[in-house]
DNA sequence: ATGGGTGCAAATAATTTGCAGGTAA
DNA sequence: TTACCTGCAAATTATTTGCACCCAT
């Protein structure tokens, strides 16, 4: 009955928990949050689920994921558009989805100048919202 | 008698074997990485030290990190000079730095465009390099 | 019925911290 | 001498895995 994720066969209770959280926001959350904000919903799911399903999104395609500077790993339910890359509030964790044809395009000439194959990157802006910036004042 | 790294007030024979190993290599280590080299040439240092030395050196802006995909930290220390990035190799970590003007002024102007302040923002390109590409073949 | 899913508890792994003893200055 | 440093062991944190039980199909 509830949604399923690529390369699962079967829709579950939590399944469908996990996906609606994650459909109520554009922003990332780690594991962690997602399970906290499902508990205290009063949800009974288990956090070894959370982290199970939350990979098995992004084995699929269907979540996009990122590292914090401090190296906990977020996840996002992902538009299923182009390849792009994150703004994302220091503060708040309010995320903006950017594009930059031109970095694309940079980074792969780059790692062909020195002979570099196979080439994948990491790119995330971070950075104080203006809602936030305004609250500390 | 062995060199300082700034805001530590002294000079230690642990601290100069580490600085020793970084002086070697051009390329990112693991702080596990660098325990593990030390104690393979017969340095009795322990893992704490390694890590305290280590993230003194980030501190004082002497040593450069990053993340790996899977969330290790890397440190080396960092030619003092401007900001810049790095095309790492997946396979064997050797890394070469980027500097790309373009893309600091890019993040600087799509951060500024939506509100965000403070910005900063992190940019790896991961690929094979030629050797290791050779060698798989 | 049955194999994919779930959850608890235990296992990993990387990194940090408490604390007693060592040592550079 | 003195307090900065070190190292061991224990504690933390995020995440993974073993395994018995459960339920969607």
């Amino acid at each position: 009955m509830a949604e399923s994720i690529p390369g699962t066969a079967r829709s579950t209770r939590q399944r469908g928990e996990i996906l609606t959280i994650l459909r109520e926001t554009e922003d990332f959350k780690t594991a962690q949050q997602l399970f906290a904000d499902l508990r205290q919903q009063g949800s009974k799911i288990g956090l070894t689920t959370v982290y199970r399903n939350l990979q098995a999104l992004a084995d699929a395609g269907e979540a996009d994921t990122m590292r914090l500077p401090n190296g906990e790993q977020l996840y996002r339910l992902c538009g299923q558009g182009r390849h792009h890359h994150h703004l994302v509030c220091r503060n708040c964790g309010r995320t903006i989805d950017i594009e930059g044809p031109a970095v694309e395009k940079w980074t792969e000439r780059v790692a062909d100048e020195h002979g570099f194959t196979d080439v994948s990157h990491t790119l995330e802006i971070f950075g104080t919202c203006a809602t936030c910036a305004a609250e500390s004042r």
